[in-house]
DNA sequence: GACTCTTGTTACCGCAAGTAACACTCGCAC
DNA sequence: GTGCGAGTGTTACTTGCGGTAACAAGAGTC
């Protein structure tokens, strides 16, 4: 009876296979197909939900909020979601889903290597800017704020960070598969272009978050700087005053 | 009475207050400061006690589970660091100022600089390898293991993830400070300082989080990979079929 | 001996995750 | 119609964690 496993894709997959099981795979009606959208549908609406709460609350949405919004209850969630990790993870390939879909019309567009480069990164800041509550949510786990009656607890809160680094090395896989695709790199190429790949969204994230609560300087700018650095003028700087070995 | 707040910094406050108080700084005895080192070495048993047992268990490490190692129980725990985040960062800094002891030994070394910043790298890399349960715990947050019989939570767990960021950021200072007191970049070069510190930093840490968990390489093959791409080799590197505008 | 300060305890609160068990409502078979 | 399987939804519960209040005991001070 497997009673103790709840979620969509198991039920899913019972709905296709009965609907594979008695052969009819008739175009309009086929019950078994239109369940399953249904669910689906349903699916689709519990996350929107979730969203909103998350953008209105930040990463301190419990499930019972997150059910409230959605008009529900909480085990009906469970139902479809397993636990909080795979609501947050439906939530989040959404959301990455769509930034991707934002850097690989970036980094296919037809310019030099150097704009391409900058469209990059500034798809990326630009995501994160602005939507900065959903960036947050992603990657961020409920920086201190020092809000909050202090009966409430501050903990708890969507348990965000434990995934962030999945995120993160998605986007480092993406691209570098594009990095090994369209670069001549020699022999190790692969490797290297991993590498760099994972290095690169790293980079991007890290000053993305740092520029995103500081603003020390305009989007565009921060943009050159790090195209800068990755031309490679860490290495053609001058020094200051020279140590022993300059 | 001041009864909500329990930390070790408040009593060691009040315990300087009245050993001045009484006028005598007398050097052998002085009960009040023998008091403040007998506090401090108490807060470092515990500290040392969270450690191992964030070391055994990762970072799903209870506040009960912590105090039990240490031979007490939870309200002591509180009176000395405040709340879970309190112990954390008492944990994390000690960590992370151990980590940058040896980036700043690497960062000044007095070799050309190429070899500084493979210097550092390797340097970060090999602390993150030798010791990846304390990296996991300061940086990750417990990515799922699928371990522990599915009646224990596998939630909770040190909040560890809500503090990666504040380490990430201070690394990423530190660095941009060493940079902008080294380098002569110009006009603005305070600001590019910046974020090259932290975007360096960033792809330190994305790229040896990937590289610890698949080890694709050896460190040494990483390091050259990441100098190279910090070196502009990524500038350099000839398109593999050639779109439209290359 | 009374006073205070620190360390330590037990026993509790509040809250969020997650579950069990039960109730309603369709659409379909016979 | 009646039965029935599958989904949706509920209330009420358990468990475990963070955090706190209230109290008890040892050590130095007057």
């Amino acid at each position: 009876m497997e009673n103790t496993q709840y979620n969509g894709r198991q039920r899913a997959t019972t709905a296709e296979q009965s609907a594979a099981g008695h052969g009819a795979a008739a175009a309009p009606p086929d019950p078994a197909r239109r369940q399953q959208t249904a669910t689906e549908r349903r699916r689709r609406e519990l996350l929107e939900a979730a969203d909103r709460v998350v953008l209105r609350d930040g990463p301190d949405a419990s499930m019972n909020a997150i059910a409230a919004e959605a008009g529900i209850t909480k085990p009906i969630l469970y139902r479809h979601f397993g636990d909080k990790g795979g609501l947050y993870r439906a939530l989040a390939v959404r959301h990455t889903d769509a930034l991707l879909d934002g850097l690989r019309a970036a980094l296919d567009s037809p310019v030099p290597r150097r704009d391409r480069v900058e469209a990059t990164l500034d798809t990326y800041l630009a995501a994160i800017e602005t939507r900065p509550q959903v960036y947050r949510f992603l990657m961020h786990p409920a920086d201190e704020k020092p809000d909050e009656k202090p009966g409430a607890d501050k903990d708890a809160g969507f348990d965000v960070g434990r995934h962030s680094a999945p995120l993160l090395r998605r986007l480092g896989e993406e691209l570098a598969e594009v990095i090994g695709e369209r670069l001549d790199l020699g022999p190790g190429g692969e490797e290297l272009a991993r590498v760099w790949g994972h290095g690169i969204v790293g980079m991007m994230h890290a000053a993305g978050d740092w520029w995103l609560r500081e603003r020390p300087c305009s989007r565009a700018q921060l943009v050159q700087h790090l195209a800068d650095l990755l031309w490679g003028r860490l290495a053609a700087a001058g020094d200051r005053l020279g140590g022993p070995g300059f």
